[in-house]
DNA sequence: AATAGATAATACATTTATGAAATAAAAAGT
DNA sequence: ACTTTTTATTTCATAAATGTATTATCTATT
């Protein structure tokens, strides 16, 4: 028999991606098979996340890197951040910001507003058709958020942000 | 003082998104902040691996597509999957998958043959450049996936493991 | 106060990914 | 045998994301 793959029992959808792994690892030693697996596994929940997500959000005339946006405006003091604030709240690179506000814009979600101190930076603002379209989306995505994590009971839940978040502590630290 | 956040010490780079979350939470209640708080910590560790990956297979002529495709046919059997099986080893979508494939193929890295006896089928094989390739682009991408992962010891790795098979347990029960 | 360097946002070209439709072949049902 | 349905892949139009260059403004240094 080969490695025995971990919890074989769950996720069919990912055993493919372990038989060809396993494979790999038996082919090339150097390669990191519960790294490697660790990264594919990532990528694959992520996609599920956010496929769920556009789903929820697409007749809202949303998807899931708008909702971010505007989340993240939601949630802070004046329902205003900078460009560059949302780089850093929704980890998106910046011309992927100026892209999504020229959309939200369009829809008249948002507003945009040179800084009267430093001109060089905007305020990107949630208008009042904007605060009205996020409450009504937030119940549907919250619900289909939460739906992707139901089979986690709460210290399963607090492990799993603290494993992640210990990941991210090391991707800091990478070059 | 608000709701303390998970690991305050722990990445840095989320603390915006954490500030932004917490007031979120507190100003619509049925917002799930721990759900939600994990949707953008996988959404962002993702982010980190993929980008992380691409860096270091930029100079060798591939992205962490082209490369997850390349490693599923390396873990084959004669080295071949069809486009359908790429598609349930990789999680991208078949479309994706076609185009990827074609790049390969322009590289010489891929060969393509209709299936014998299925007709509908499509063979895709590593050719012997490409065999070369991925043994070469092998041992620095290992590297630098095991890096993202540093900081975790060999429990915390399997723990993260079934906690993201569990999740994917879940989202295969979503409609 | 003039200049050099850093920061902020956007524009543009290109790459990457997707949904939906089209094409083709096999399998299932009648 | 014939029709319907399902499966497999690709094509095409479009959307989403990125890297790099550009413009503008601010900060720090001389």
């Amino acid at each position: 028999m080969t490695k025995p793959t971990p919890a074989a029992k769950l996720a069919k959808s990912f055993a493919p991606a372990d038989a060809r792994l396993a494979l790999t690892a038996k082919r090339f030693p150097a390669f990191d098979r519960e790294t490697v697996t660790l990264a594919r596994l990532t990528n694959f929940v992520a996609k599920g996340l956010s496929n769920h997500a556009n789903r929820a959000l697409k007749h809202h005339g949303l998807n899931h890197t708008g909702y971010a946006v505007m989340v993240m405006l939601f949630g802070s003091i004046d329902q205003t951040l900078t460009p560059s604030q949302l780089v850093d709240a929704t980890h998106e690179k910046s011309a992927n910001i100026t892209r999504i506000c020229d959309d939200l814009l369009r829809q008249g979600l948002i507003s945009r507003e040179v800084d009267s101190v430093d001109r060089r930076k905007v305020q990107v603002r949630l208008t009042t058709a904007g605060e009205k379209r996020i409450t009504e989306v937030l119940p549907d995505v919250v619900t289909v958020t939460r739906n992707n994590f139901a089979l986690l009971d709460t210290a399963e839940r607090l492990q799993l942000d603290y494993l992640l978040r210990k990941v991210i502590e090391g991707q800091e630290q990478m070059p």
